[in-house]
RNA sequence: GCGGCUGUAGUUUAGUGGUAAAACUCCGCUCUUCCAAAGCGGUAUCGAGGGUUCGAUUCCCUCCAGCCGCACCA
């Protein structure tokens, strides 16, 4: 194990060469950033898109049994309610000024405490519990107030009724006494914070205009599942897959592009017969996932699973198993594959009023299907691809002198770049007229680059850092030798071998899909 | 949201109460026959705003951003 400070290295090292080789900028940097945002440079942009287009390729190209979707990011705003982000997503926060806790103000109680002729001592604030634990809990502090923060004699008095925290007055405040708080009036007023990011649709700005930037993009598919089933033809089990943009306030921001505010989802949510057997399902979609996150390059040792405990459930999941990803701040959460029941279809059946249900031909019944569905972020596989990539090589030059390598070991399905294509000398016109030929034709098919820029190592190196994994050299053997050879220089070894044309575009088609 | 630390070129760093230095990168030119060659030239309102001061990149305050920890993460 790496300790925090190699860790904390390992991500500067990562952030500093995502930004000098162009693959990620923060966010409007110009005005001093935007926390939780981040922009994809020209590299970034490449890698990024490759990622999506392998998963859009395995998920639905070559697939029979899934079709694909682009739902807008704002929907209506009740397919949140039914959802349950509206009221999930509002968690209204307290915060104590002298622990620095933060409790959730709807699972905190409170409740004044008065002597006997009626004057109010203070307010002693609870956390959640059984009923007896929690008058247990109101009982110490009373004693608390009474003996240690109002120093008297003898206890006495009276409390009210238990009401929740989020009814709190501020004029209370001053008086209350924190869950773990020794002193009065530490607990800050509750604010709601919602994850969502509200916006308005139209020109006025009232009540009735609120929106919601989506924070998930698996609404889209859910509310889009009767229009499919009616539209084309898909029978059970089918899926549905989407990648797109989703949004959440996140309090706070992390590690990287790892935790951001704005961030796009690969999501499929996977219809099956409420009979069907779900657990085997949710299987085979965990097995497919891991196998697709090998086939993009993760490492296998980088990688591990994690079962939600039961008790620690999503309330529309009966089963969630994360893939998790080593990185370099820790292990975490990479893909969710959550088994959804029938949940979201039942609830826009109900908050639409629109029946969710598919024809069974079978039984002539009409069923609401069950979702297993696999949810992935692109940036996060972007980050984990970068950290497993990287890599500081000791190299030993001619003279045995020890160098430093900085390469990306990415895997040819996603570099931003495939082949580098290089005349050795710039000032050769044979060399440069043939070296650009080929990258004229590499270019049609392939994303390539031509670079002719100083001498052969250091191009190589510049390549190296940008993940490409093959150089392609134009010599003095490739115009004054037959067979029209080039130097075809491997990434990873460094190990070079002469290869023709038809040779490298055979290369590209196997190691490139 | 809280606490601690930090912010100087694209990157990594040096430095000072009197308007800034280096290495590498990048761009241009010269040169160069396979792993960051050499030479010349170019790139900074020292995170932003305010205050103290004759004078602030340096000291103070606020904000913004980053890192670490806590809390949060339906």
């Amino acid at each position: 194990m790496s300790t925090p400070a190699e860790s904390s290295n390992l991500m500067e090292a990562l952030v500093s060469l995502a930004k000098r080789r162009g693959f990620i900028y923060q966010s409007s940097e110009i005005y001093g950033g935007l926390n939780g945002f981040f922009d994809y440079g020209p590299l970034g942009v490449e890698l990024k898109r490759n990622i999506r287009d392998a998963w859009w390729r395995d998920m639905v190209h070559r697939r029979d049994d899934i079709v694909g979707l682009e739902t807008s990011i704002i929907m209506h705003p009740k397919v949140w309610e039914a959802s349950g982000h509206v009221a999930g997503f509002t968690d209204p926060l307290v915060d104590c000024s002298e622990t620095k806790l933060r409790y959730r103000a709807d699972q905190l109680y409170y409740s004044k405490f008065s002597d006997h002729d009626g004057n109010t001592l203070g307010y002693l604030v609870v956390q959640e519990a059984a009923h007896d634990e929690l008058l247990k809990a109101l009982d110490k502090r009373i004693q608390y107030l009474i003996f240690k923060i109002l120093d008297r004699e003898q206890s006495g008095g009276v409390h009210s009724e238990l009401k929740e925290f989020t009814e709190v007055k501020p004029d209370e405040l001053p008086l209350c006494l924190g869950p773990d708080a020794k002193k009065l009036g530490t607990l800050t007023q509750p604010r709601a914070f919602n994850m969502m990011f509200e916006t308005n649709v139209g020109a006025l700005k009232d009540s009735s205009s609120v929106a919601y930037l989506r924070p998930e993009t698996a609404q889209g598919m859910f509310v889009d599942f009767r229009n499919v089933i009616d539209t084309t033809r898909v029978k059970l089990p089918f899926g549905l897959a989407q990648i797109g943009k989703s949004f959440r306030n996140e309090i706070t921001p992390r590690n990287f592009i790892f935790r951001s505010r704005e961030f796009e989802q690969m999501e499929m949510e996977y219809f099956i017969h409420p009979d069907a057997d779900w657990l085997a399902c949710h299987e085979e979609w965990l097995k497919w996932c891991q196998d697709w996150l090998k086939s993009i390059g993760l490492p296998e040792s980088h990688l591990s699973l994690h079962e939600h405990p039961k008790e620690k459930l999503a309330f529309y999941s009966r089963r969630t198993v994360d893939i998790m990803f080593r990185y370099p701040f820790g292990v975490q959460e990479l893909w969710g594959i959550a088994a959804r029941s029938d949940y979201d279809l039942k609830q826009h059946q109900q908050f639409s009023g629109v029946p969710q249900t598919y024809f069974d031909e079978a039984t002539k019944a009409k069923v609401v299907p069950h979702v297993i569905e696999p949810a992935v972020g692109v940036d996060r596989i972007f980050l984990a691809v970068l950290a497993a990539g990287y890599a500081v090589e000791d190299v030993k030059d001619e003279k045995g002198n020890v160098e430093q390598r900085t390469v990306l070991r990415l895997s040819p399905r996603i570099a931003p770049v495939k082949v580098a294509v290089l005349p050795l000398l710039k000032n050769k016109e044979q060399l440069t007229t043939r070296a650009k030929a080929l990258y004229a034709k590499l270019k049609q098919r392939y994303a390539v680059q031509y670079d002719d820029g100083g001498a052969i190592g250091k191009r190589y190196r510049r390549q190296d850092e940008a993940g490409t994994p093959w150089c392609v050299t134009i010599d003095f053997e490739t115009i004054e030798k037959p067979g029209d050879t080039f130097t075809l220089r491997e990434r990873d070894s460094m190990q070079q071998r002469r290869i023709t044309e038809a040779e490298l575009f055979q290369l590209l088609g196997e190691q490139v899909y």
